[in-house]
DNA sequence: TCCGCCAATGTATGCGCATACACTCGAAGT
DNA sequence: ACTTCGAGTGTATGCGCATACATTGGCGGA
């Protein structure tokens, strides 16, 4: 870790100015071919690595795109696993049946979608989790680093995204389209659910349902359950003719709000908000000997990995995750390219996946 | 998007100089309380964002880390998907039943792990993805933005990764412990290996079984079969006494060599060295009606998602990948911390999870 | 009363690069 | 032969911040 060598070095070292040795880098083209080929190899021979932050200091952009994501506040110890040389290995029991890891796919795949598209546009990715109070502080000090910034809906107030707006292209993902001054990416969450509902009503001819909510601070849940009342007017069905319950999205939450349906009566379908909530539910039926599909249609929403591994694998809305992902980046490329655009949303497709849990007819 | 305030603005609207002002920024306890208020007011009026990439070049250090890995070498359409406004959802059926996804898992972990800690000392957290040929720029151009980089073993030659160590500290993850100027952080490999098969050999009493190695230039693979040579050792047994084969770390591998296995005899157990060739194990069997644990005991190395879901529920070893990611930032602000340290190697504790496909004696 | 000292702030500089502009020189045009 | 022009290169400057050093003013001690 000897000092680093700069364009000035590599300047004298193949006997050009520091003006060229830069245009090699940047612009290859305007050089001869014969002082390219002197620089290039006192580049190789001095091991120089071009300084990211003097050249965005320069150019006035640093080509890095930021992707902000709720954290998951988890009480994380203060020191990381210490190098253990003793090498005993503990033997335990797995008993667990729900991982709670599975939540994240959904942020994983989101990442990699912008990962992606960042690399193919030359950009590189600087991904925050928010978490607890400093969260203003890293947003700001984020947008300090990027060109742009995606982030996940509701993880920032919006009073700070106005702030971090004035200086960079914003994009939100995942929430409602509103009408505000930034760029929104979203799945289409309400068609989506009103296909499923309606493959359900019409197609399985179900009329004895209850829809289970997320929680209504959600903007995609809020689509969902208008999605849903759709597909019940579709099927002129009137609101109150069915149930209508609120879950938390949560695996455990699923599994109260089943118990809570199975207290009163056994509908014909359950239809969640959310794949977790679906999950939840699925435990209760199975643990009551309640058959799915036969006796109670179930369905989610979301299309994570673990609704391929239940027992029925479970109905759902598929959303593009990694797609999401790139069309933010996508975004924000657009708005950088031509920062007079008006603010834009996107909504990308979703496909009904159908396996055991609500099968095709 | 106006023109973005600098310093300069600040340090004018509040009457002050561009000194105290990137004080009050840095080190608010040099500043008078009356002088620091005045500042941050203007601050906030001005929607002062700091450039980071002025003061990383003023302050020699941009308080980035990098985290490379490998990337996909998917075949990515040209456009990511656009928005669709016509909103007919197509309902499509899921009959797959493998996942290829769960092997992203791994670095999905890996990198929240390492975003923690991050996070935790001060740093942000910039993510590449290795793709094809154009490696080696991507590496370099990652490096001049970062003070500190982790790479996954064998995603980069050791001749680049030697050329950036010269500037910024480096540490490979993951891979074999080996001799070489950079730090070195994985799990217990082989000790979990050897316990595990231990409890195969001695728990269960079995002798006749199989061990399915990965592909040869796994760095991780190769401890794995040392541990389980260690552990016929400790039983006494000479290693011609079982089979060893080889396959490709996949699923589909798993089944092929399963395949092989069974075409010769069924043994009482088969170790596989990780996961998902263990599930591709367990597909071959259960198809053919071999009865697990009842008739052959099958093992994995891992501890992915996908195995607590197959049916029966996988024992394995599993890798503390969280934990990875953060003693990586560990290690490199070890590093940064004093430069002067030797190269060190983390070996973090792994541990044999027991589940039905080789439960408890 | 005078000096020294420290806290608070200002001034000046450099970090490493991109780039506008100036310059050189040879080839083509008149 | 002289001008024009453009390809190739050099010179000079500024990007926005941190920080070493200089400066100021107030306070306590002798």
């Amino acid at each position: 870790m000897a000092k680093a060598p700069t364009v000035y070095d590599v300047a004298e070292r193949s006997g050009v100015s520091i003006a060229t040795v830069s245009r090699v880098l940047r612009s290859p083209a305007a050089v001869r071919e014969h002082t390219r080929e002197r620089v290039l190899a006192a580049v190789t021979e001095l091991g120089y690595v071009p300084s990211a932050a003097a050249r965005g200091l320069a150019a006035r952009r640093t080509n890095v795109i930021g992707l902000f994501f709720p954290g998951h506040d988890e009480t994380v110890p203060d020191q990381p696993v210490d190098s253990a040389r003793g090498d005993t290995v503990p033997i335990v029991d797995d008993d667990s049946d729900t991982s709670s890891d599975t939540e994240n796919l959904y942020f994983d795949e989101v990442l990699r979608g912008a990962e992606i598209e960042a690399w193919r546009r030359g950009f590189a990715l600087m991904v925050a989790a928010g978490r607890g109070s400093s969260r203003e502080a890293l947003v700001t000090d984020i947008a300090g680093r990027v060109d742009g910034l995606a982030v996940l809906a509701r993880t920032v107030p919006d009073e700070l995204l106005a702030y971090v707006a004035r200086r960079i292209p914003v994009v939100i993902l995942a929430g409602a389209q509103r009408e505000d001054a930034f760029d929104h990416v979203s799945a289409s969450n309400g068609p989506g659910m009103r296909t499923l509902a309606n493959y359900v009503l019409q197609g399985h001819g179900v009329r004895d349902v209850v829809y289970i909510a997320g929680p209504t601070d959600s903007p995609d849940d809020a689509e969902r359950l208008a999605g849903f009342r759709d597909a019940l007017a579709d099927s002129g069905l009137a609101e109150h003719s069915v149930r209508i319950l609120r879950s938390d999205f949560t695996r455990d939450g699923g599994r109260a709000t089943a118990a809570r349906i199975l207290a009163a009566d056994r509908p014909r379908a359950i239809l969640c908000s959310n794949d977790e909530t679906a999950l939840g539910v699925l435990d209760v039926l199975e643990q009551r000997g309640i058959r799915v599909p036969e006796d109670v249609l179930v369905t989610g929403f979301d299309g994570i990995t673990a609704g391929r591994h239940s027992r029925p694998r479970l109905t759902t809305v598929h959303q593009p995750m990694v797609e999401l992902g790139r069309a933010a980046v996508h975004a924000i490329t657009a708005r950088l390219d031509d920062p007079t655009l008006d603010p834009q949303a996107f909504t990308l497709p979703v496909e009904v996946v159908l396996r055991e849990s609500c099968p095709r007819v």
